[in-house]
DNA sequence: TTAGTTTTTAAACAGTGTTCATTTATTTTT
DNA sequence: AAAAATAAATGAACACTGTTTAAAAACTAA
């Protein structure tokens, strides 16, 4: 009978109105500011009822920061008509880079806060797949390229880690504004020069 | 009279009390899990004493993390005896790395956290001058690479910050837990990994 | 000893995440 | 249609949080 399909689908839908609830007030106040209250003021529930839906905060704002690898890895599709890989892997570090800087708080989110982590620690049958994903996509990149004779006498693995640390770096000071003192003067144009002088040494290796 | 000077001194070793039970707190739960009751029952004092002497928690965690560029200050003295400046960037770069691995906790402060910069941007006072200083150094010696003619066709500003990233962003990958799934069987040895490779491709600039 | 000053305190405020017995709403069975 | 069973939502409570403030205690100066 259909009630118990209707019934899974309101499940459902309020589960995904908690979610928009999370990511509005989230987006405007930050993680750590929007309190489970907030959320069902805003859906106009109780705020016991949200922990029918999720098992604790760190749980809905995981959830929310897949929302952001959607994103992200969506941005990414472009990448296939680029056949070079080692002009797909700057692409890749080019839109890497947008992305955090347009949406620095899901950016926030999805590599620098620790509540998503949380929750992926603590239920531990899931694998972090979002990130896995999106790094095998580098590592495969940087495999490509080692194929095709760049990064000569360099390793796969090391050679992605540094990669990402080095467009996560960059990113992170900024969103978490560390050159706001210390390069006062070229704030807003100083992640895209450091990707550019990436860029060139890449390209003399 | 003397008193006013033993009044001064007492405040002073009250005020370090109340760092150092901070920190003690600190570095076995973590900022957001240390209240200040907490550090007020540890001292022995009514929590509204610590307002006193501090303005807000963001305050006595300022101060704790300048202890920490201190310590990481401190660390880079042996940096003098190294005159080749290419030797002495690789130097700085494990120094570094080294501090942020062994003092996890105390890095997260300096340059993850927000706790400490929401200090420095709301009572404008100070200038970051410990993050200042410590970018200066790096600074400095990458304009001496410049000059005895490496990194030919790179500005000093936009490298420094590049280097930087790639050091912050590995160690801190590694410390918020970025790695454990990605990389989850190298996650205690990527770090080093990645930082050979960038030395490697600094040699071959 | 008294008056004045500084330091410390306890209580209160407004908030937090989370749990749980109870109530309300809905569905199934009689 | 009424009663029983199930599911969902609630509100109060718990144990916390940072911070403010009026009152009390401690200390210094006259």
């Amino acid at each position: 009978m259909g009630i118990a399909e209707r019934k899974e689908r309101d499940k459902e839908e309020l589960r995904e109105r908690i979610l928009v609830a999370a990511k509005t007030l989230f987006l405007e106040k930050g993680v750590e500011k929007t309190s489970i209250r907030n959320i069902a003021d805003l859906i106009e529930y109780s705020p016991g009822s949200i922990y029918h839906y999720f098992k604790d905060k760190n749980e809905i704002f995981h959830a929310l920061h897949q929302g952001g690898f959607q994103q992200l890895m969506s941005r990414m599709e472009v990448l296939a008509a680029v056949s070079n890989p080692m002009e797909r892997l700057k692409k890749m570090g080019a839109i890497y880079v947008d992305f955090a800087l347009e949406n620095p708080d899901m950016y926030d989110l999805m590599f620098i806060k620790e509540a998503p982590m949380d929750h992926v620690f603590n239920s531990n049958d899931e694998q972090w797949k979002e990130g896995f994903g999106t790094f095998n996509f580098l590592r495969a990149t940087i495999q490509e390229c080692i194929q095709e004779g760049y990064f000569r006498g360099h390793e796969k693995e090391a050679l992605s880690f540094l990669v990402w640390s080095t467009v996560h770096g960059m990113v992170s000071l900024r969103i978490r504004r560390r050159c706001e003192v210390v390069l006062a003067d070229r704030q807003d144009t100083i992640v895209k020069d450091g990707l550019d002088a990436f860029f060139n040494i890449l390209d003399r290796l």
